[in-house]
RNA sequence: CGGGGCAUGGCGCAGCCCGGUUAGCGCGUCUGUUUUGGGAGCAGAAGGUCGCAGGUUCGAAUCCUGCUGCCCCGACCA
């Protein structure tokens, strides 16, 4: 491709909407343009980096016998109403106006459920690992980071269905394996968590993350190899335990305390010593949960425990009238209406501790939860801090941002259930077809490459990622009938040879040259230049190393063959 | 949806508080000329309903009201 004739838009300066590292780099290096909040246009160079993405995605989905499916972006309503997706995705779904019944897909479960019923009759059919790469339309309230978080993108979607459970695992673990080597393909330093599943329904599911600070999810990691979305990270800190004592309750005045720390301020108390309440109001129903000291509450884990997402916490007024105190002296004991008492594990039949008494301006000291008090539950609802030990071997745990590139569930039956997509099974009995979803954010994959991939002067494409294999700098080719007849052959040299070679052919000072060329960033650069081709030699430069040198012109298709094998 | 910020030639910004020439600057673009290995020099030129709609005023980019768009923080994120 001749430059002098491609549109490739750099920027020298930064337009100032633009924060994190990759959607600055795309928007200086010309791979994209925004044409509305969390809307963009690819331009050409980076849709070639996108179809580079994608065809790998589809190499590894076709290997383990994906067959690509090309499904309609607009669906009607009915399906997604069957399975309440509807109501449950709200205002992210996007409703056609001007023609009733129709919704912008923003997946395509339904859909993709919606055939198999048609035509999977019997186990004898399954399994299958049916794919999309499209786009999708999320009504996001804040898109934000470039192309990390848009209303439209492109994601490449898989769905597994099997007639049984072990081929659930077995269709999973398939695109686990091909996950890793997607990203691996990529360049990407990925870890991966195990996650919630959140309102997507199923049994389990994992995420594929690339550390970052312009991520949006927080994950629990340590040198142990534990890795965990916070959402569902647990670590291996002590439970508090129970202390040598049998001393009664006792109800003591703390007028001037109203927080954890004042407690442990003015009463030299320990976290250990404490026990939090927060009232959630679940399903309608108010429940105390009890924490120990200042642990934050992980609503996640509180939506996996009690299963459901309508919770939320009680309003003061509310407060008030089911405990008989304010906020800072509720507690287990003398509660003024019943209601459900769970708590945190940390707390499990611990004693000794100070808590609330219900009473404004009052706590109890000397609790002890199996004497004192009736705990209806135990269960995790903590979440956890950095330092603390990992569930592995105690290693201390990191808590680090990261970009969520790739999610793969196990859906179960949520979604044929809904739309009655049974199979009949080798004893004529009729299921529903076990599914599994597994999701890749493309767009995401670049923008994490590139969080990852550049430097001062621009980005620093690898060789799997990369829109031209080579980048040919000519300078000042109208001055030099010479230099300009080395490089026309040369570029026809290395085209010939099989390679994608940018030629910058522009009339354009070699500084604009070398400058537009780092922050491209395609990773081998060959610079034809007058003293150099007079001598029948020709330089070239490695991108991420900076390496340059300089070899006779007959020996630079082989250098460039080495450099890609 | 809460909080904050921004909107002025293609891009980045100043001017606004304190209303008053012809709305400036840098980059880019065009013409000529000199330059030519790390975003060149000189000379000239084009390009703007100051986001939109009202209002105040003799007079509004500037003050007031409403709206829209965009960015950031938070909430949300199947």
């Amino acid at each position: 491709m001749r430059q002098s004739k491609y549109f490739i838009p750099t920027l020298k300066e930064v337009p100032a909407d633009a924060i994190i590292p990759s959607h600055r780099l795309m928007l200086r290096s010309g791979l994209v343009r925004q044409l509305a909040a969390g809307i963009f246009s690819w331009l050409p160079l980076g849709h070639i980096v996108l179809k580079k993405i994608m065809n790998i995605l589809r190499d590894e989905m076709d290997a383990i016998g994906g067959q690509e499916f090309l499904l309609p972006a607009l669906n009607p309503i009915e399906i997604w109403e069957q399975t309440g997706r509807v109501e449950a995705m709200g205002d992210v779904m996007f409703h056609i106006k001007n023609r009733e019944g129709l919704v912008l897909a923003p997946t395509h479960e339904e859909i993709i459920t919606y055939h198999a019923r048609q035509h999977i009759q019997s186990y004898r059919d399954l399994p299958q690992i049916w794919y999309q790469i499209q786009t999708k339309f999320r009504n996001e309230p804040r898109p934000k980071s470039g192309v990390l978080r848009g209303r439209q993108f492109l994601m490449k979607d898989a769905y597994s269905m099997d007639s049984t459970v072990e081929g659930l695992d077995v269709s999973y673990q398939k695109h686990y394996d091909a996950y890793c080597r997607i990203f691996e393909r990529c360049g990407l330093k990925f870890f991966i968590v195990g996650a919630s599943s959140g309102a997507m329904g199923g049994s389990a599911s994992q995420e594929f993350m690339v550390e970052s600070d312009a991520g949006e999810d927080v994950c629990a990691v340590s040198d142990s190899g534990y890795a965990a979305n916070l959402e569902v990270a647990t670590s291996a800190l002590p439970g508090v335990g129970r202390i040598d004592s049998t001393n009664a309750i006792e109800e003591f005045a703390t007028p001037s305390a109203k927080t954890i720390n004042d407690l442990k301020n003015q009463f030299s108390l320990t976290e250990n010593q404490l026990a939090k309440s927060v009232v959630y109001m679940v399903n309608s129903e108010p429940v105390l949960i009890l924490m120990r000291g200042n642990d934050e509450l992980n609503e996640s884990k509180l939506e996996s425990v009690f299963k459901t997402n309508q919770f939320r916490p009680a309003e003061a007024e509310e407060l008030f009238e089911i405990t008989g105190a304010h906020t800072g002296s509720i507690g287990p004991i003398n509660l003024k209406t019943k209601i459900k008492i769970v708590a945190d594990n940390l707390l499990k039949d611990a004693n000794g501790l100070v808590s609330g008494a219900n009473k404004d301006g009052f706590h109890f000291k000397n609790i002890d939860f199996s004497r004192d008090c009736k705990i209806d539950e135990y269960h995790d609802f903590r979440t956890i801090c950095e330092g603390e030990p990992c569930p592995i071997n105690g290693s201390p745990i990191r808590v680090v941002k990261a970009i969520e590139l790739g999610h793969i569930f196990k859906l179960g039956t949520k979604y044929s259930t809904a739309l009655h997509a049974n199979i009949l099974d080798a004893e004529g009995v009729e299921k529903p077809i076990i599914m599994g979803s597994y999701g890749i954010g493309v767009e995401r994959v670049m923008a994490c490459y590139l969080e990852q991939g550049f430097d001062d002067k621009g980005i620093i494409w690898n060789k799997a990622l990369t829109p031209y294999h080579v980048h040919l700098l000519g300078l000042n080719l109208l001055r030099s009938p010479e230099v300009q007849q080395a490089c026309e052959d040369l570029y026809k040299e290395l085209t010939d040879a099989g390679f994608d070679v940018l030629f910058d052919d522009r009339d354009e000072s070699p500084g604009i040259k070398f400058n537009d060329a780092d922050l491209i960033g395609i990773p081998i650069q060959i610079i034809g230049g007058k003293k150099n081709i007079d001598n029948g030699q020709i330089e070239f430069k490695i991108r991420a190393t900076n390496e340059r040198g300089v070899v006779n012109i007959t020996d630079i298709v082989e250098k460039v063959r080495n450099f890609y094998k």
